[in-house]
DNA sequence: GTCTATACTAAGATAGAC
DNA sequence: GTCTATCTTAGTATAGAC
């Protein structure tokens, strides 16, 4: 018998994805072998390759999807209101966003490095287009005088550092909200900017 | 011939801990091998086991000699003075501090997950250390209405991360000082607790 | 599309000579 | 204290059968 009962080509390219997704977040993209995504798939080792050409691939086109549905995503949510309302609903939809894919933000913290070039320049790109998005927000805010800002630059990425950061330690049982811990942030954020 | 023109036993231990360094911030440790380590340093693979039972005890003292050498510089700077001097002269002191290391720092954030459970459970313990120092800062000057704080834990791990979170983007060659820097990150940080 | 089998490379760690 | 040589395990990737 050729085939493990069960196995089914249309569902096992994202299966694939997945494993190796939650794989890299836990131990690490050198660290993980594609005789263990294949383990977790179901699979031998040599079935990952009718999927990607390579392990490079896998990392890189993950994080690519994240980025991209992170730009997407702000994007259609913002609506070019005045800076603070603008300020608002981003704090709000980075921290929703971040902690709704926590092994999708990690990765793309912990693997830039993992990358090749070519690779690494793409996501960069992608990166930098983010941190952009805010800064435009706060040079906005800055001009029309809502805003009290020592350099844009800075508390740019200062504010992406600190919401980030809540990534690192929420759980969803401990004794916050979601929407409560955001609401906490952008109070901080707010007074940082001097809104 | 046995030895190497130029080998010294008393230098060798530190200069495999600065390869070992070098080659896991840049390249993160599962992905670096010994004899890699030891090509760096000069030597054969199997000589490096002189110096450390292995290649985990390596990333463990590496990572905790960094952490206790934080705690105890803070410490040793720590005034105990009024909030608000102490919680500025701990901005200036955190941003300092990191910027001086960016190899150590890299690693005590990235390396975690590769650290086996008993030595994790020490690193861990001793982050939470310095964590509580500026917790203890905010929650007096909170105490004494020199700050305005929702949510004082909230608040001290996002002021570490908004801090910590220059180490990825200063370069010494531009625009800013690292004097400069700490100054308009303290300015942020001083609105945010409201002082 | 997946399997088994394997080519090839390299890893961590140890033994014994010098 | 370091070397060379080696043990054992495991890595990525490919070939050919089914």
């Amino acid at each position: 018998m050729a085939r493990t009962a069960g196995s089914d080509a249309a569902t096992t390219g994202p299966r694939i994805r997945a494993a190796a997704q939650r794989l890299f977040a836990r131990h690490g993209y050198a660290a993980v072998s594609m005789r263990q995504i294949a383990a977790e798939v179901g699979v031998q080792a040599g079935a990952l390759y009718n999927y990607t050409p390579d392990k490079q691939s896998l990392l890189f086109e993950m994080m690519r999807a994240h980025l991209e549905e992170l730009l997407a995503s702000w994007e259609a949510e913002d609506e070019g209101a005045d800076p603070r309302a603008a300020l608002r609903a981003f704090c709000h939809f980075h921290i929703r966003f971040h902690l709704a894919r926590p092994e999708a933000v990690f990765i793309a913290y912990m693997e830039l490095r993992n990358l090749e070039p070519g690779n690494f320049e793409v996501i960069e790109g992608l990166r930098k287009r983010y941190e952009t998005a805010l800064e435009d927000i706060l040079r906005a805010g800055k001009a029309e005088g809502v805003f009290t800002l020592v350099d844009t630059k800075l508390a740019a990425l200062a504010v992406i550092a600190m919401l980030t950061g809540v990534t690192t330690w929420y759980r969803e049982e401990g004794r916050l909200s979601r929407e409560r811990v955001a609401e906490i942030y952008w109070d901080m954020v707010r007074r940082a900017v001097g809104a």
